[in-house]
DNA sequence: AGCACGCCGACT
DNA sequence: GTCGGCGTGCTC
């Protein structure tokens, strides 16, 4: 047997797997994510690596394979700890071990090599220096030379490091400290996102509420009671402070947390906050940090001179060596699911790590997914509710459905609702600010009915066919197709069509019936250079338009105090995307959007217009009622047998050549009949977009009550296919899936 | 990263 | 000549 190891794990020359021979003895207690003792190099000096894979093959000369010297028992270090959880989402959402351990482990970058630092350095003895600066000198000018030369003239420099030096330079500055010859006074060593902030030490009062969630999980924690906690509560209801404050006792204890946000939710304003609780004791990940920014980050975790780390979904793999909490905020997001390799959901993940690591995990949201909702009815989830809003009281808004049935009925052939203008004008005239909402999403053709609201669906699916470029429709689930209907087949009506309308459509509209109003559009095409995103926000905040159209992006984060009427233009559009995610998307959507309205003192209005005005998404949405949607949805995703009451396992196969694609996925396919014909199977099936960029796309669907399943299916495959001579064709599994293939 | 090998200029 | 500086390259 053969141990992959990683020696040096971040360097990027020594990014790759030395293979080891596992001495018997070792064999029965060597795992992965172990520390061991391998001699390397040439002098074969014993160095510390890590075990990342054991297999019975190795691709190197087996005459220069060494044996592995001893297991490094003692704690487990960090690096332990993510190599075992790179492993464990391995075997859980499939992919090879590389993948999953480049997407846990920082690895320096190239671009490091253009960065400059500089260290501020000081004198602290004049004979030393003197006589190594002569013996430096006799031989060469080296730079240590030039540097003591410069300190002796001045007795304090600031010494300017290229940074792929700095490791070396870094030593022999230490070393010539530690001699007592020079004194290191300052390293600019981590650039701090938002400048240097200092605590501003104010303490927030928590409501009883908050008070109680606080209480209660901190009981847990000091118990060493360590669990999974989900926070229900609206937006507004002070889900951050109950964070900050856990998290602060956490840190007095010398535990660190990590708190991820959705991508785009990433606001000035929850920056801030962090800031002015934690100081430089939070770090803040965004897009717009370099890989070697991000690196010193993460050093700056490793080292203990961090609280909290704040970012997106891979904030989750921080090497903090004493995690206390993760926090995952608006933890129904589906920006918390990776969509490459592996195809990790950041929820489980964290919990995963958690328990590895010792820590708890505090999921928050005002629309929890169904799958942390099911597991907080199960037991496996905490679940506490923060039902008031926190500031001064404001009210929710209140909600309007538009049914644009009957609109088409008494002759409004427009996209605006008349009581939607009628609002608006309201508004125009009070100077008070709109937000229109285009739900863009699922736009790619579904065909419904105008008359009734019906959606062309597939007999077998429950799910909308998807209007495909040729004119036929299709069911990307099981492949049932029919040509395009030119009558609503549930009612008849002639009145059916794709529903197309983008926000430029909207914009003219809205300019052509308000005249006088200004409006901003933010979607796709006005985001295209850096900044325009902020730009757009910020003049809207300020009061430079009056109307502000946009697709979900403007539903998100920011809080706008003068928006009073939020406008949902189309609320089916997702309710027909044709994934059996699309109610619950469309309520939180909904829900989220309604929530932009009236978040100051002002009582805000919310107008929904849908053709399907009875459905239970929207009507749910209308009356906040977050419960009925949970229960009829998952009434729903019972009968169906879809997450979370079971499993999917979604299986892409893809391949340049079609015949390749069409082989390989029926001889998976067959496979899977022939071994776990327990499971529910469906395809193999072209996918959805059946070619993309010349390579074709086949799918097969598998459903089982049982995880492991569907684990132990996707393993059986692999060797399937390492046998098999599908040589351009690849597969992917993504378990249950978020996004359609 | 560390450690070898190997190439170059200064000095016994 | 040789000693020791550092510049490439390899490490299972």
């Amino acid at each position: 047997m053969y141990a992959d190891i990683i020696i040096d794990i971040s360097h990027e020359k020594l990014d790759k797997v030395f293979q080891y021979r596992i001495p018997e003895e070792l064999l029965p207690r060597l795992t992965i994510g172990m520390q061991v003792q391998v001699p390397f190099g040439s002098g074969n000096a014993l160095r510390t690596g890590y075990v990342v894979d054991i297999t019975d093959q190795t691709d190197y000369d087996v005459d220069k394979i060494k044996d592995i010297a001893r297991i490094v028992e003692q704690s487990v270090p960090i690096e332990s700890q993510l190599i075992a959880l790179a492993a464990w989402m391995r075997r859980n959402y499939g992919g090879t071990m590389n993948q999953a351990l480049k997407t846990v482990i920082p690895v320096k970058h190239k671009e490091r090599l253009q960065q400059k630092r500089t260290v501020e350095l000081a004198l602290t003895d004049m004979v030393e220096a003197k006589n190594l600066l002569a013996e430096l000198t006799r031989k060469h000018r080296t730079a240590r030379a030039r540097l003591l030369e410069a300190l002796l003239e001045n007795d304090r420099i600031d010494y300017e490091v290229v940074t792929h030096k700095l490791n070396v330079t870094a030593a022999v500055l230490r070393a010539m400290e530690e001699q007592g010859i020079i004194r290191i006074v300052s390293e600019d060593r981590y650039r701090n996102p938002v400048g240097h902030l200092t605590k501003s030490g104010y303490n927030i009062v928590l409501n009883e509420e908050q008070q109680a969630v606080v209480d209660a999980i901190d009981a847990d924690f000091q118990a060493e009671q360590y669990g999974n906690y989900l926070i229900q509560g609206v937006t507004g209801s002070g889900k951050t402070e109950v964070y900050m404050e856990l998290i602060a006792r956490a840190a007095a204890q010398g535990r660190s947390s990590i708190v991820l946000i959705p991508e785009i939710a990433l606001t000035f304003q929850t920056v801030m906050r962090f800031y002015n609780r934690f100081g430089d004791r939070v770090s803040i990940l965004h897009s717009r940090l370099s890989q070697g920014e991000r690196y010193d980050q993460f050093l700056r975790a490793k080292n203990g001179e961090l609280d909290v780390m704040i970012g997106p979904r891979s904030a989750l793999f921080t090497p903090f060596s004493n995690l206390g909490y993760i926090i995952i905020d608006e933890e129904h997001e589906s920006s918390y699911k990776s969509e490459t390799v592996p195809r990790y959901h950041a929820r489980e993940t964290a919990m995963e790590r958690a328990r590895m690591a010792g820590a708890s995990v505090i999921l928050g949201s005002a629309t929890p997914s169904l799958e942390s909702s099911y597991r907080a009815e199960k037991g496996q989830l905490r679940r506490f509710y923060l039902s008031n809003r926190a500031k001064n009281a404001s009210t929710l808004p209140t909600c309007h459905v538009a049914d644009l049935r009957e609109e088409l009925k008494n002759g409004n052939r427009s996209i605006l609702s008349r009581k939607l203008q009628e609002l608006m004008e309201e508004r125009l005239v009070r100077g008070e600010q709109v937000m229109l909402f285009l739900n863009r999403r699922g736009m790619a053709g579904f065909v419904s009915c105008r008359e009734c609201g019906e959606a062309v669906k597939c007999p077998h699916c429950d799910v909308s066919l998807s209007l495909h470029n040729n004119g036929t429709l299709k069911c990307h689930y099981c492949g049932y197709e029919m040509s395009q209907v030119t009558r609503c087949p549930s009612c008849g009506s002639k009145y059916i069509g794709a529903f197309r309308a983008g926000t430029q459509k909207i914009e003219e509209i809205v300019k052509k019936r308000f005249p006088g109003a200004r409006v901003l559009r933010m979607d796709y095409d006005t985001t295209r250079t850096k900044d325009s995103y902020e730009k757009i926000l910020s003049a809207f905040a300020n009061e430079e338009a009056d109307i502000l159209i946009g697709t979900q992006m403007i539903v998100k984060g920011h809080d706008f105090p003068k928006v009073t009427l939020v406008g949902i233009l189309a609320a089916d559009l997702s309710l027909h995307a044709n994934d059996y995610r699309a109610a619950e998307r469309t309520f939180q959507l909904l829900t989220q959007a309604a929530g932009r309205a009236g978040r100051a003192e002002r009582a805000g209005e919310v107008v929904i217009q849908t053709y399907q005005p009875d459905h239970y998404a929207v009507q749910a949405a209308k009356d906040q009622d977050y419960e009925r949607f949970y229960e009829q949805e998952l009434a729903y995703r019972e009968l169906m047998c879809y997450p979370p009451v079971w499993n999917l396992l979604l299986i892409a196969v893809t391949s340049p050549r079609e015949a390749e694609a069409e082989s390989c996925s029926r001889k998976l396919g067959q496979w899977l009949q022939e071994h776990f014909s327990q499971l529910s199977m469906i395809g193999p099936t072209e996918a959805t977009v059946a070619k993309v960029n010349d390579i074709y796309r086949r799918v097969i669907y598998l459903k089982s009550e049982d995880y492991g399943d569907l684990v132990c299916a996707k393993d059986g495959l692999e060797s399937v296919l390492s046998q098999g001579m599908w040589r351009q064709t690849t597969v992917q599994f993504d378990f249950n899936p978020i996004t359609g293939f």
